[in-house]
DNA sequence: AATCCGTCTATTTTT
DNA sequence: TAGACGGATT
């Protein structure tokens, strides 16, 4: 127990010990937020305030997720079977299986990600012979998402004219077609399940009772629904405990909603607002200019990261001619740093868009420097792993449409577009699935289609009972597809993927510890079809605890698992209510797996700005820091959006531990035309005594000369550095005003009775230039 | 059924 | 600029 707590800081100790109340953990970056997190459950489960059995902690990502579990296995000794840890998405998924048909889903559902929904989209809008063009099916795929993260059904779409209508028709197609083939978007699990929690009182009830402590990382980044449904699933007894950081907060335009922190605040009186702001990664220039920067924010909860280490180096600024000078002045900095003995995995290109790569990555490709480029297809998004995938699921589920629509003729077995039409009236006449109405349908496209049926059923059969990698290697081989990519002339990398692809199941079935174990039986359950047509029907079919009366034991899993009708939900892992393969199929939908190969190698990181948030680097370059680009153009329109922009430009500041270089070009190439940009308004909003510019003279006659260059290249330089001694007051420092309140010093410049800070006050007075002779300040 | 060609588009991303 | 997509061609 001592153990547990050594080294906490004050603020960390003191969120680690709370008393079992709400609270609100304001993290900084580089605070040690995943150890707080983790040692809180440590420290609860030790001090036996909490069973393993109940604490719920939430991520968002799946790294996330095993970060914390991993981390708490080396905390705790006992075993943690029976803590649910994992995302929104994950754990939404194990509450559908285990109250499937409370849920009006079968237990065999699968789960669509981003293609495949899009796919669906379009099928739905195919069949009702929609106007693509006047509907982009990305757009209504959009639509759809949007109306699940704010809880709204098909019906309670809001219509003000002939478009949101049309839409609104597609969103209940498309919800009703999904019901109909047991399909679930990504959305749907956390919509399905905050209906399943709203609806059905024992089984809300007794999660309440189970879950008594709810913690949840990254709360700056949960939308409106997953906070809706943590406010359900926290009971009264509960006690929930977000970490977050308003600053980092950078993904508004996927649905993330800064002000469930303050909603937070307000709807679980939290008394408990507890800031991490002791920075344990990078030098103090770097977290001053951070600071800095941020507090030109107005919509800010407040916060000021400091740390013991030194001030460190001042930050390096480079302004190119082109983007194709910034990248060679890139390479010569990477070339001399890797001189000076750093490793290439410690240096990070940032950049604001994944176009501005390109450049980069040819520089160095061309100087012989490794470099590894974070985004991209993933693993389980490869277009051969999806066609695996396909065969999977029909093995699990003939009945699955979209798997049969997207391999039936892949590789090609003459099944063409004909028989195809054909097959899908025959499916809509008989209200049946595709596979259902293959039987039917006669003639020589009923031949060739029957021919792709005995190939599905002879692989059922084959593969019942054995274990789950053989399963996918028999697919593999039966589908044709390796014998396909082996044909192919540049098949080699597909063929090695869909070998991954045995390993990644290998691994899999290892991990859950299912090795050997079947991956599925034949007639293992027989798969119950729509009870509720729609999802409207959820609600209307369940939620009666009538037959339930009213003693049942709220903390007994069995109990409440029979009383609802569903099966009992237990502490095992994802798996338990589903066989091997179905496991397996949800994992491959719900964690996409890792980007690239090679994340061992020795190589220089390159990635935009927003993938680099939690990581750090000892030495980090962000890149095309111009008007338009850094801050996106896109966002200029709004207020919300260029605070936005500043959060994302203070992620990438905190990603460097000793060494920041930030760099622009005058003209850069972009959509095949050359644009002229100027600086970025980032470095004006930056504390100019702590950048070092390495070019001089370009097109900057304006700004001042810096103390750190040896030879002052203008005449008269302000003596920044010097003030800085003579001011009592540091940039980054929180000072208080009688008039303006507190706010925080933004800039410095002269000395004594000239010596004048600019404080951003927030809120009503904004940013103010004061003379420290009259204004009176003080600190804190 | 594969290939070619013109057209279109272009911020950020996890599940 | 360059990649993706859809339609038309061979």
């Amino acid at each position: 127990m001592a153990d547990l707590l050594n080294d906490l800081n004050p603020e960390q100790l003191a969120a680690v010990t709370l008393p079992a109340q709400h609270a609100l953990v304001l993290a900084g970056a580089g605070s040690g937020k995943t150890r707080v997190l983790t040692t809180r459950i440590a420290w609860l489960i030790q001090t036996g305030n909490a069973s393993p059995h109940s604490v719920l902690g939430v991520t968002f990502t799946n790294k996330a997720a095993r970060e914390m579990m991993t981390r708490l296995s080396t905390l705790v000794p006992m075993s943690l079977r029976g803590m649910w840890v994992g995302t929104f998405h994950g754990l939404c998924n194990r509450l559908l299986r285990a109250h499937h048909r409370d849920a009006g889903l079968p237990q065999t559902f699968t789960i669509l990600d981003t293609q495949d929904q899009l796919a669906v989209v379009k099928r739905v809008m195919k069949s009702m012979h929609a106007d693509e063009e006047r509907f982009p099916p990305r757009q209504v795929q959009y639509f759809i998402n949007d109306a699940k993260e704010e809880g709204r059904r098909p019906s309670q779409v809001e219509v003000h004219d002939e478009f949101t209508r049309r839409y609104a028709e597609y969103y209940a197609a498309y919800d009703e077609l999904c019901q109909k083939e047991g399909t679930v978007d990504f959305a749907e699990l956390l919509l399905r399940s905050h209906e399943l929690l709203a609806n059905n009182q024992p089984i809300r009830e007794h999660y309440q009772g189970r879950f008594r402590y709810l913690l949840i990382d990254e709360f700056q980044d949960t939308n409106r629904l997953q906070y809706r449904w943590l406010k359900l699933l926290c009971g009264p007894q509960a006690v929930m405990f977000a970490v977050g950081d308003d600053d980092q907060s950078i993904y508004r335009f996927r649905g993330a909603n800064v002000g469930n922190m303050t909603d937070f605040e307000r709807d679980f009186q939290v008394k408990n607002l507890i800031r991490l702001e002791q920075n344990y990664r990078s030098h103090g220039n770097i977290l001053k200019a951070a600071n800095t920067l941020i507090a030109s924010n107005r919509n800010r909860l407040g916060k000021n990261l400091w740390t013991e280490a030194g001030d460190g180096e001042p930050l390096r600024v480079f302004e190119a001619r082109s983007d194709i000078e910034e990248a060679a002045w890139l390479v010569e900095e990477v070339q001399a740093l890797v001189r000076e003995g750093h490793a290439r995995r410690d240096i990070a290109v940032l950049y604001r868009s994944n176009a501005q790569s390109r450049v980069v990555e040819h520089a160095l490709f061309s100087a012989g420097i490794s470099y590894r480029v974070y985004g991209g297809l993933r693993f389980f998004e490869r277009l051969e792993v999806k066609h695996a995938l396909a065969y999977l699921r029909l093995a699990a589920n003939p009945a699955d449409d979209a798997a049969l629509l997207r391999v039936v003729n892949f590789p090609t077995r003459g099944i063409g577009a004909r028989a195809m039409e054909m097959l899908q009236d025959t499916a809509a006449a008989a209200r049946c699935s595709l596979w259902d109405a293959i039987p039917k349908v006669a003639g020589k496209a009923g031949g060739s289609l029957a021919g792709f049926a005995r190939l599905i059923e002879s692989l059922r059969s084959e593969a019942a009972g054995l274990p789950l990698p053989e399963v996918v290697e028999l697919v593999l081989h039966k589908s044709g597809l390796v014998a396909h990519y082996k044909a192919e002339r540049e098949g080699a990398d597909r063929v090695e993927n869909l070998e991954e692809l045995v390993n990644a199941a290998a691994a899999f079935v290892q991990e859950e510890g299912l090795a050997g174990a079947p991956a599925y039986v034949l007639d293992a359950e027989p798969l119950e079809s729509n009870e509720f047509q729609s999802a409207a029907g959820v609600a209307a079919s369940t939620g009666s605890p009538d037959d339930v009366g009213d003693g049942v034991g709220r903390n007994e899993v069995g109990n409440i698992g029979v009383a609802a009708g569903a099966t009992p939900p237990g502490d095992d892992p994802a798996t338990e209510f589903q066989d091997p393969l179905a496991a397996f199929l949800a994992h491959a939908s719900l964690e996409s797996g890792e980007n690239q190969a090679g994340e061992g190698s020795d190589a220089v990181q390159m990635m935009t700005a927003h993938s680099a948030k939690g990581l750090e680097f000892h030495n980090v370059f962000i890149t095309g820091l111009e008007e338009g680009l850094f801050p996106h153009e896109n966002s200029l329109n709004e207020d919300e959006g260029l605070e936005e922009e500043r959060r994302l430009m203070y992620v990438a500041i905190t990603r460097a531990r000793t060494r920041l270089y930030l760099s622009f070009a005058q003209s850069r190439m972009l959509h095949g035309q050359t644009r002229y940009n100027v600086a970025s308004r980032f470095f004006d909003e930056l504390p100019r005594n702590l950048m070092k510019w390495l070019t001089p003279t370009l097109a900057r006659s304006q700004r001042d000369a810096d103390p750190w260059s040896g030879s002052a290249s203008a005449p008269a330089p302000r003596q920044a550095s010097q003030s800085a001694q003579a001011m009592p007051f540091r940039v980054g420092q929180n000072v208080s005003h009688a008039k303006f309140g507190a706010g925080i010093i933004v800039d410095a410049e002269g000395s004594g009775s000239d010596a004048r800070v600019r404080i951003n006050f927030g809120g009503a007075h904004g940013l103010k230039w004061l003379a420290l002779e009259y204004a009176k300040l003080t600190a804190g």
